[in-house]
DNA sequence: ATAAGTGCAAAACATTTGCAATATA
DNA sequence: TATATTGCAAATGTTTTGCACTTAT
């Protein structure tokens, strides 16, 4: 990956910001100090970034919303590749505590616990492309 | 909220459905079964139920996606209301552990606390409102 | 010199809104 | 009957893509 003046300015901004900001929200920050900066080079940047591990996505992994008719309390795991997500439920996770000093501050709080990794399937589709190089 | 025939059958597909659907989702399932569907109308339904509590929304909470340069370990707070997103660190959490059942089929495994309620800005305000409701 | 990266403009996709018609309560 | 809800179409917002030009290596 080239180091290039846009990048570094992306980069630099993101370090300094504790909002997670969206890619519009980095363009307006910068389009002033970055002559000429486009929108679909904040775009292709943090998707570069995200790409190499350099920063994570937190929100709006796929294009759409999705939603959640199971309404008891439950864990999430997300595939990092196809994105499906499977709901789980673990009495283990059910008892961890909310931290008091945010407790304190907020009421009706839901705790969630969030895994993320390869399902079953993507691994096993890894693991096929990896022996397909090795016969060739 | 009046019981239409659209709400009815949008819900049971919800609950008919393991997979976290979006709107576009459930409309292409629904549009043969139910005559004259619009997409619009999925979205005001999906809305609406979540809006109750009847169901939750799993992801793309705002509009656009969101940035993390925080690569260290952590967790998150997020306002159910105004959206923002608050990272926190604890040893406490940091040492949850992944399921077996999941970490045997995985690797590179990530897990994180989401936690979600009112910020306290937000929790001000509601208080503010509620006040200015007993003066009137 | 050679590719990767950029800016621009347009396309594609996701979501919201105004309004007249419809159907629930 | 009164009004919340719908379908339609248009507006708005977000993300991706093709292409010619630029720039880091």
């Amino acid at each position: 990956m080239r180091v290039t003046h846009q990048k570094v300015m992306i980069y630099k901004s993101l370090l300094g910001s504790q909002d997670h900001p969206s890619p519009e929200q980095i363009y307006e920050k910068l389009k002033n100090a970055v002559h000429g900066l486009s929108l679909d080079t904040v775009y292709r940047t943090l998707s570069a970034f995200q790409k190499i591990g350099l920063i994570d996505l937190v929100e709006g992994y796929g294009t759409a919303r999705r939603f959640d008719p199971m309404l008891k309390k439950h864990h999430h795991f997300r595939c990092r590749k196809c994105g499906t997500i499977i709901d789980f439920t673990s009495e283990y996770y059910d008892k961890i505590a909310v931290p008091k000093d945010i407790a304190r501050n907020c009421e009706n709080i839901k705790l969630q616990v969030k895994i993320e990794g390869l399902c079953k399937k993507c691994l096993n589709k890894k693991i096929t492309t990896k022996k397909h190089i090795k016969n060739n």
